[in-house]
DNA sequence: ACCTGAACACCGTTCAAGT
DNA sequence: ACCTGAACACCGTTCAAGT
């Protein structure tokens, strides 16, 4: 019934940043309730709305820390003297990838299974992230077209991103095992990255 | 407290899944809760229990519906005479395939976002309705293969669908529009279907 | 100013009790 | 045999009341 003053605002809302995080990734986004999360935090549910004025607001943040994770582990430099193929450079992001999606499993697939209520917007903060996540694979393609083509590279970069993407999505949701027989979403990541780097050089700069 | 009798027991399986159907659509999966469905058909909760066992084998056939729905938009041939380059049939398979997105939106994301619980795989039923799914894409695919390489034609047709679905879907839950700027999903989808096909080409049958 | 906790209107699921 | 509806253990969100 009154101030509590255990911690200080910030602090407050850092701790229940870190529980959501957790109850996130350890019982899956679903879990993650206003109720679960101030009992782990050991307030009352309201003070929840007090600090993020409402659940979306919270999991935003909670999406903000998945994405900056994703893209440290994507943006490591595979092979430090710079040699190699494109398309090996390629699939070996997707490999990074996969190995991400694979270890934060629920916070990866929380970043697609929320989605803002019909009318609302991303805040141009959060956007700003996802746009940073296609950056590495942007350079990746640069030699592939001339430098004036900066959108149809951009194009390339969006287009084989989400088609990866739209592949282990598929796969870490259980939608495609008894589609791919005995393939496995890695066979088929490679085998889109070939394809697409083929169509690319025959296009031709 | 009683039998009721007002229709048979087959009737009430079909009525329940025309109301859940219908709730999907008008209000999205979320809504289509075992207490909305009840009050639609006039019975109690309980009562749903009776006729599918859990909420989530009734969302299987409600998905059942959505995928037999899709097979049929998706296998309409765009072209009686037959004429046509491959990589252009794909493309209207694949406007085909963002229309019925459009159109049956609601239906179409919970085909995605309804996940059994983790130990629980689709029945087989189920199953043989995604892979029916594949089969006018592995068709138009066919020029590209020898006929005696099923198994690498088959792999295309997952990669090219899977890679379109991709994009479909991280446009349609709003994941991407900060992301392409003024390039429209269908844009995106021309683009990986050209790239592909043109990568197909250049590999050589 | 900050936090509580009761309140409101919901959930999925079960199962004794009725006809 | 079939259906009910109360019961249990939950939800998100709000807001008067306390310190």
């Amino acid at each position: 019934m009154a101030r509590r003053s255990d911690h200080t605002r910030d602090e407050l809302v850092a701790i229940t940043i870190d529980a959501a995080w957790k109850i996130v990734g350890e019982d899956g986004f679903a879990a993650a309730t206003a109720r679960r999360v101030a009992k782990e935090i050991g307030y009352a549910p309201g003070t929840i709305y007090n600090l993020f004025g409402s659940m979306d607001d919270l999991y935003l943040l909670v999406s903000a820390r998945t994405l900056d994770t994703l893209h440290e582990a994507i943006a490591v430099p595979d092979c430090p003297g710079g040699g190699g193929k494109p398309a090996d450079k390629m699939k070996a992001m997707a490999k990074r990838y996969r190995d991400f999606a694979g270890e934060h499993k629920n916070h990866w697939i929380m970043l697609f299974v929320h989605n803002l209520p019909d009318g609302k917007a991303v805040p141009t903060w959060f956007g700003d992230k996802v746009e940073r996540i296609f950056q590495p694979l942007e350079e990746l393609l640069e030699p592939f077209f001339l430098p004036l083509d900066q959108r149809r590279r951009r194009m390339a970069a969006r287009v084989l991103w989400g088609s990866v993407h739209g592949l282990c999505f598929l796969e870490a949701t259980g939608k495609i095992p008894k589609v791919t027989g005995n393939m496995s979403s890695a066979d088929l990541v490679d085998n889109l990255i070939d394809t697409f780097v083929a169509g690319l050089e025959r296009t031709g700069i």
